[in-house]
DNA sequence: GGTAGACCTGGACGC
DNA sequence: GCGTCCAGGTCTACC
C-alpha cells in the first residue's frame, strides 16, 4: 500500500526506505498533534505506535483513520478473480496489491490532487511541502515536523498567501476549496459515504474549481471507486506505446483500453504491468 | 462538442 | 547568468 503510488512521498507522510514503515504527523480532533508510525504486525494486520500517548477516544479515532488510509476494509476478491485471467495483472493477487494509500481526510487528498495537475511530480512535492511547512501544526517533540494544515488554516492563508508559497494559478482553487469547507458548504467527508452513487460524487467533484476529468477520476480512485481512469499525459503515452504503435492517442482511447474491466477499470489501469507489455 | 489560448513554475537548453 | 521554450491539466471564450 505504501508503494501503491507517490502519496507516501508527500508530507506529512514519511516512508522508510525499506518501504515497510510509514510515519505521519497527525492532528487529532481534540487538537493534539501526534506522530503515527505504521508497521506490519506479526502475522497479519498493522501495528501503530503513537507519540505522545493518547486517550482511548483518540485511539479509536486514529484506528479508524489508519484503516481508511491503508484501505484495510477493501474487498478486492472480484477484482482478483478477473485479474487471474489477465497476464498483465497476474501479480496483483500474489502481491496482495490493489489498495491505494490515501490521506485521512478528503480535504487533504483533494488539495494534493489539485497540486498534481499541470505540474511535475517535483512541483507537487514542493507545493505540498510548502503548505505543510508553512501552515501545518508542529509536533511537540519535533517542531520541524508538521501535520497537514486544516481547512481553516488554509483558508486563513488566503489566495495571496498560497501564491506566495508557490502554488501559482492553483492558489485560488485551493483557497476557494478551504474557504467553502470551513463555511460548511461542501461537507467533503460526505464523499466517503458508500451509499452515494459514483456518478453523483463525480458531478460534485467536477463542480469544484480546478477539478477536471483527470482530478475527478483520481479522487474517485482515492475514494475506492474505480469506474474511471485518471488519464494524464503518462497514461496516454503508455497506451499509445502499448496498443497504438506510438501514435498520439486521445483520452477516450485510454478509457477504451480498460473498458472491459467495468467497475475495476481504474485499478486495472493502476496496477497494469506496462513493462511486461513492452516486452510482448 | 471540439479547440485555442491563458494560467504558473521549474527544468532543459542555447548563447 | 540570462533568456527562451516546453511540459503539465483545467478553465474560458469562441466556433
Amino acid at each position: 500500500v505504501i508503494q501503491s503510488h507517490g502519496w507516501a512521498q508527500l508530507l506529512p507522510f514519511r516512508a522508510a526506505p525499506t518501504g515497510r514503515e510509514l510515519a505521519r504527523i497527525e492532528r487529532t480532533r481534540a487538537g493534539q498533534v501526534v506522530r503515527l508510525v505504521m508497521r506490519p504486525a506479526a502475522g497479519t494486520g498493522v501495528r501503530v505506535r503513537v507519540t505522545p500517548p493518547v486517550d482511548a477516544n483518540t485511539q479509536a479515532e486514529l484506528r479508524h483513520q489508519v484503516r481508511w488510509m491503508l484501505d484495510l476494509d477493501a474487498d478486492l476478491s472480484e477484482f482478483y478473480a478477473q485479474a487471474r485471467r489477465e497476464p498483465q495483472l497476474a501479480h496483483v493477487e500474489a502481491g496482495a496489491q490493489g489498495r491505494i494509500l490515501r490521506a485521512p481526510t478528503v480535504f487533504e487528498d483533494l488539495v494534493k490532487t489539485l497540486l498534481t495537475t499541470n505540474t511535475s511530480w517535483a512541483g507537487t512535492r514542493r507545493m505540498v511541502g510548502a503548505l505543510v511547512d508553512r501552515l501545518g501544526e508542529p509536533h511537540p517533540d519535533a517542531p520541524s515536523q508538521r501535520a497537514f494544515p486544516t481547512p481553516a488554516r488554509v483558508a486563513a492563508a488566503g489566495e495571496e498567501g498560497l501564491r506566495a508559497m508557490g502554488l501559482g494559478y492553483r492558489a485560488p482553487f485551493v483557497a476557494d476549496l478551504a474557504r467553502r469547507e470551513v463555511e460548511g458548504a461542501l461537507h467533503l467527508e460526505g464523499l466517503k459515504d458508500p451509499r452515494r452513487s459514483t456518478e453523483e460524487i463525480r458531478r460534485t467533484l467536477l463542480a469544484l474549481r480546478g477539478v477536471g476529468d483527470y482530478a475527478a477520476a483520481e479522487m474517485l480512485m482515492l475514494l475506492g471507486r474505480y469506474d474511471y481512469v485518471p488519464v494524464d499525459s503518462w497514461a496516454r503515452k503508455r497506451v499509445s506505446e502499448a496498443w497504438h504503435a506510438g501514435a498520439p492517442v486521445k483520452n477516450a482511447a485510454v478509457e477504451a483500453a480498460f473498458e472491459r474491466w467495468g467497475p475495476w477499470k481504474g485499478l486495472a489501469y493502476w496496477f497494469w504491468n506496462w513493462r511486461a507489455e513492452e516486452e510482448t
